[in-house]
DNA sequence: AGAAATCTCGCACACTGTGCGAGCGCCGGT
DNA sequence: ACCGGCGCTCGCACAGTGTGCGAGATTTCT
């Protein structure tokens, strides 16, 4: 017993802010806002210390007296992002519209702050902007019937899906981005080249050869759309099943 | 036109291994499963070029002579245990347990090796073995009566589950792991924290008011099968409703 | 035998996160 | 009016990073 590597204590979230007295020239939620400012610009590799010092006007450990390490900084940073995401407040609308509504946002935000998707899984995020929709997430679900673990399930099957897609998806764009085209333009580009490593799997070259007319920046939206209904429609039909008598908690039989 | 950072010229996947005269000591192969070692044991910080030399008993830049750059080795590294997913062989069983089977082995793969969160939202990985499961995957949705687009969707559907579910779940084992507790006992020794700041926020407060008897190690497993039943079901009634002549294709009414 | 290729690796460069401690200016207390 | 201390800034330094370069060693081809 007495390991002190507490998980929660010490964490960003219960130590408040310092400065109390003297007059600061920086402060927290700036230093974060300039990151975030940074990172959108250069990618997750642009941002360290010096640099963001030099941004600030300010000496790059200076930043240290506001923040004790840059994993640090880093969960502040995206906790900041999450409270982009508009949660609609839990009463309004049907669950379906709502539940959609958050996944989408949420995907909104990671293709808008690509560099999320190497923070996600580094530290789980409970910041209160994190809290906060957890906390609209499970009205919204309790609004809709769920009780119980299953509370937990679906939100965080909604929440994985937006973070599983968007990944990918971020990682995509990241690759062709530095060429400066659209991706038709590069999947034509690429046509022959695909054709010959397609052609070597024979399920893939299949479909690749009878679907050669798609428009992938428009299936980029859709591809999400459709992960989100098809996972409502599962959700849906589970609560349905459920409502019926039939039971099946949790997926036993 | 004619810029030269074509994403697909000069990967990885398209230059060959070196070596055909001489013989080297090394090998891109035996360089890949080192990292591997190195990255299972110490996590993605852990992996230096100088650090797998060393492991390698090799100077630190010879790597250099296989390996482009430490990004490409970190491709190459993400194809191989990409690998470790055992996939179905396409005519096998019927294809929702060849669907779940595929989303649990990359769980798996994922939470065997959880410092591939970091890496992929980085770059879209296309190598041999990744190319070898969406093919079998494309195969399999193939026998269940997709076509076109939505075999692409229902695919990505699936990877995004088994992607952003284990990602948050890999982000909080590794929060745990360093005191060496398991989830329960640090949920246990947290409970007043946890209390205190769930009453903040209404609903998750009263959902974790009427569920302290939770379980969170099973609960993690359950979880993720929860999603994959959830996800099957909805693809599963799309497929009947759009055999049922109910046209509802790609979301449309 | 000589030329060319293949491979190894030490050195160096620019850069990283961050501990330390000297110094600044403002504060409340005397 | 003074002063001790606190809030805050920052230069220096350390150990470590990825990787370009070019000199050497070894093997194979002609």
């Amino acid at each position: 017993m007495s390991s002190n590597a507490d998980p929660m204590a010490n964490s960003v979230w219960t130590r408040p802010p310092r400065s109390r007295g003297a007059q600061p020239t920086l402060s927290r939620d700036q230093i974060v806002r300039a990151a975030i400012e940074l990172l959108d610009e250069k990618g997750l590799d642009g941002l360290s210390m010096r640099r963001l010092g030099s941004r600030l006007a300010a000496g790059a450990t200076s930043l240290y007296w506001y923040v004790a390490t840059k994993d640090e900084l880093l969960e502040l940073v995206v906790d900041e992002i999450m409270g982009e995401i508009e949660v609609p407040e839990v009463e309004a609308a049907d669950w379906r519209t709502a539940a959609a509504a958050i996944a989408h946002g949420m995907r909104g935000m990671i293709l808008r702050h690509p560099w999320v998707t190497g923070l996600f899984g580094v530290r789980p995020n409970m910041g209160p902007n994190a809290m906060r929709m957890s906390d609209r997430v499970v009205g919204m679900l309790t609004a809709a019937g769920f009780t119980g673990v299953p509370v937990a399930y679906a939100s965080s099957l909604l929440l994985s899906h937006a973070i599983g897609s968007a990944t990918t998806e971020a990682a995509w764009r990241r690759s062709i981005a530095p060429s400066g085209k659209t991706a038709d333009e590069v999947i034509d580009e690429m046509r022959p080249y695909i054709d010959e490593v397609a052609a070597q799997y024979p399920n893939y070259g299949a479909w690749w050869q009878e679907n050669r007319t798609i428009n992938v920046n428009e299936m980029q939206d859709d591809n999400f759309a459709f992960g989100v209904e098809r996972l409502l429609d599962g959700l849906q039909s589970w609560l349905d099943r459920r409502d019926a008598g039939d039971r099946h908690d949790a997926g036993r039989p």
